[in-house]
DNA sequence: CTTCTTTTTTATCATTTGTTAAAGGAATTT
DNA sequence: AAATTCCTTTAACAAATGATAAAAAAGAAG
């Protein structure tokens, strides 16, 4: 539990009274390599977040699995378009390896923000940060070319390149996984 | 006022004495076409709401001007990861018609949040409806072609196509001028 | 109205990315 | 260890998009 205190010290400071609350509401999940967090179609309820491993968020476009969110160890993981807008998404939560999880049931948590406006501030400016890192990824998506992404990617998270499978990142980067193969082998 | 009351509504509901205290940290904006509104470099401590008009927020790419987002009549205009980050901001914007716009200061904004929670709430609101419109952008971007993007514009925004240049609706989209001329043309 | 500037279209060619199929590797299961 | 399945690479060709240049159209300014 210090990991997630630790975690939302860099966004906003709570007490250790508030701290306790949202404790409360989080019960601890252990998955192993490739099972379901959330499926397609339930609408997301939860917040998590990755203690420890890795997870995707990813959905059917015309029959193919599309990467949408490539979530790592100390990160929330939520499929924001559901659970702001309370309704059912598209998009299904897997982790790719052996994960340990807390998750924080998103009612109860709404409830805490009535009775303690600074556990809401503090969600406020964790969402803010990945409002923040969607806009930049938009950037990248709108005019940066294929073997652009794929160098940034291996500059920001050069880890990612040896724990995700090569198939899911090419649909993240928004290409095939053939036109991620040519890439790689032009970069030798 | 009570255009910008009416907008608020829709997110979360406060108190006339709320959105007096709102009122009081506000300005009245009045740019002729073209006028820039806040510039490259500068950080965001304005939030503006855009009463009448049209707005485009835009940066350079390699001397390229590429517009990264349009904004219609009663709705928002923030440099978002400028503003949540407080930092420079590489993107610029401008208002593309004769506009009215309200400017929020963001600072007196802050000090509303802890004087008053709801306040704090409206615009948790407001900015969560923002990410899902950049998380579906992403979707659209990463696995749609030029020319799905193009119609899903149509059809979302019809009104767009009259009034902005297609100049700027082709960075809009991620593509070039000449290639979204061309897809016009086929559509015909 | 005429001139000047900017935007949009068209054409040509180059480059990137997609599609399909096949082969080689790696990982998992039996 | 062998068999099976899934992942990754390679190749060949197709399709989409980019780059450049020039013409046409539209809009702004005098």
């Amino acid at each position: 539990m210090n990991q997630l205190k630790t975690y939302f010290d860099d966004f906003h400071v709570i007490s250790q009274d508030s701290f306790e609350k949202i404790e409360k509401i989080t019960t601890q999940l252990n998955l192993k390599k490739k099972e379901e967090l959330q499926a397609i179609g339930k609408t997301c309820k939860t917040i998590y977040f990755l203690k420890k491993g890795l997870a995707r968020i990813y959905y059917l476009k015309d029959g193919n699995d599309i990467t949408d969110n490539l979530i790592l160890e100390n990160n929330m993981i939520v499929r924001v378009e559901s659970l702001f807008r309370n309704q059912p998404s598209r998009k299904a939560i897997e982790v790719l390896e052996d994960s340990e999880i807390i998750a924080i049931d998103a009612q109860k948590l709404m409830n805490l923000y009535d009775e303690n406006p600074q556990i809401e501030r503090l969600f406020r400016k964790i969402f803010e940060a990945s409002h923040v890192e969607t806009i930049n990824r938009i950037e990248s998506l709108q005019f940066h070319s294929a073997e652009e992404r794929y160098k940034e990617l291996i500059e920001k998270h050069p880890e990612v390149i040896k724990r995700v499978s090569l198939k899911h990142i090419a649909s993240y980067l928004g290409i095939t996984q053939v036109s991620l193969s040519r890439i790689r082998a032009i970069q030798n």
